[in-house]
DNA sequence: TGCTCGTACTAGAGCGCTCTAGTTGAGGAG
DNA sequence: CTCCTCAACTAGAGCGCTCTAGTACGAGCA
């Protein structure tokens, strides 16, 4: 920086002036401190910058590495972070880096605020959490003093599901259950008074989860029900044990959705493929990482006090799983 | 810290030594201090620490988020990273943040190395970056002075596949390619090797790609071809080419592996579901991250020029997807 | 007794920025 | 012509650590 400065003539001070993109410089200097930085191929440290500063404007981001709904998070949070001018800190959480590390790490960077994705963090942490800076919670919903909320209208969706499905002429739908994964409480329950409220028989829950292979566990317990007891149509937690539901159910000889219709829940980018055209809810990962973003922004810069959860609406994507049954 | 020293009746630098753990403290002051941090909260800053070192010990990864072998190796990269005492900073690729905007953030922060897993970086771009700092590409062969590479014998997996496949019976093999994507030349070229060594009659190649949608499509290439010249087996270019292209050749009704024997690449999680059970050759993602942090780690430290690629030996995973040709 | 040595500890100068409190000088009002 | 204002710029004190070059002191030795 001082040999940038020098080679331009100027201070330090205006060295950095110019690289905040901040006010007191002229034109003029401004093109000379940029020409003997390219010349000099200096870049200013962020670290340092942050240190210098009162504001280290970054926010930390604890998420799942290698799931697929949380890369398209992640890509909402980098540019909704970029637009409120914050910077994105990323922590993953792998079989052997647990969360707990993962905001340890952020904490150590000193980031401002932090947003957790599908955070499997106990209560009395997630109260610690919030107690030190603003904390948000996507995709799970949690009750816990001072940290915020932004996820999915879980119950809503299934009850778009259900009543889609409804729709089609099916009452004998089953909900494939996604156990105590973030979310799953909030399915079964718009399963069930969507149910109620259209007043179709109740069924008991297929035990499914978030993979793949849960969706194929649940497929295996519909096919040992006995014949004439079995729904027609199955919402699943979500798109992954759909997809894992729908190959095993193929397999075993049933066409979808002729014989059996299933919905989804993310609406990953998967199901949208030709081939697989699966019928299911949206969750608005755009809309999720937005808010998230605002909500810890407008408690940094605005002061205000953690809210009551943002809900996002979910929506009925219709592709080519779901149809009247036969 | 100020603080903390105080309480603990000692100096700044005494705390600072305790902290990193260096020599030069009695036990009791030791304890001391951190009884004091304690009862303080105190949390020493990174930033801080890291200004203040000659080196900061940091690692930049540019991954794709989302990616899920990304993810296996993301895990084994903060693995190894520890054990080297490095620090690793994560830079995500999303559809909205390029690459090169990912590689940016990471020197701002300046970090001492760099690993690309699946760079799509272009030459020039990546011989510039060498020049900066050791960097290190995972996954894709590059040909470029000064950075080191980190890959599956790509070619080698190929003639495992091709060669378990003739093992079994088949003759009529093809492969799903993968294009321009990282190591799919490699792999071409090793199912053509493999073909041509065991006098196999050479197929024309099914355009296939990285995701469960273009192994959808190579399969639609497949079921146009005219009865008698269709292959008996299939090897893809990866595991999610895989499973796309044996999710449409099921629902068109051949039988795998009655009819049809196919092998993937990688060896994702959902390779091995028991009902996916897909054959295929397995990378091993903890020795590909454990490599290339040993790599960038011996440049950095022990002033090793970059070296030759290391190449880590592919295994073949055989499970359910394969048999003997009807 | 005086000397060296090693351990435990401290003072203070950085690290590369930011930012407050200036200084300077040109232009406009009176 | 003087005074004020404002834009352009600078000096220098931090930010929270690390690290070098010390000091203090008790033990061991001749």
């Amino acid at each position: 920086m001082e040999d940038v400065a020098a080679r331009a003539g100027v201070s330090r001070a205006l060295v950095s002036i110019v690289f905040r993109g901040a006010v007191g410089a002229s034109e003029g200097t401004r093109e000379r401190v940029f020409a003997a930085a390219a010349d000099l191929g200096y870049q200013p440290d962020r670290r340092a910058s942050r240190l210098g500063r009162t504001r280290t404007r970054m926010l930390g981001v604890v998420f799942g590495v290698g799931h697929a709904f949380h890369g398209d998070l992640i890509d909402s949070l980098y540019a909704a972070a970029a637009v409120s001018d914050y910077e994105v800190v990323l922590s993953g959480v792998t079989p052997r880096r647990s969360e707990e590390e993962a905001v340890r790490a952020l904490l150590a960077e000193r980031c401002e605020g932090i947003v957790l994705v599908g955070s499997a963090l106990p209560s009395p942490a997630l109260s610690e959490l919030a107690g030190r800076l603003p904390a948000v919670s996507v995709l799970r919903d949690v009750r816990v003093e001072g940290v915020d909320v932004v996820r999915t209208d879980d119950a809503e969706g299934l009850r778009q599901a259900v009543t889609h499905l409804h729709g089609l002429g099916h009452r004998r739908i089953v909900h494939a259950d996604g156990g105590r994964a973030p979310g799953a409480a909030q399915r079964r329950r718009g399963y069930r008074s969507a149910a109620r409220r259209l007043g179709l028989p109740s069924m008991p829950l297929l035990p499914g989860g978030l993979t793949e292979e849960d969706g194929a566990r649940a497929a295996g317990a519909l096919l040992r029900l006995p014949p004439g007891e079995g729904p027609t149509a199955v919402t699943a937690f979500n798109d992954r044990c759909a997809l894992g539901f729908l190959d095993a159910v193929r397999r075993a000889g049933l066409m979808v959705p002729e014989q059996l219709s299933v919905v989804g829940f993310d609406d990953i980018r998967a199901a949208s493929y030709a081939h697989i055209a699966l019928t299911t809810i949206r969750q608005d990962a755009d809309a999720l990482g937005r808010l998230a973003i605002e909500r810890v922004a407008s408690r940094l810069d605005g002061g205000e006090p953690p809210g009551s959860p943002v809900v996002v609406a979910p929506a009925l994507v219709v592709r080519a799983t779901t149809g009247a049954p036969r």
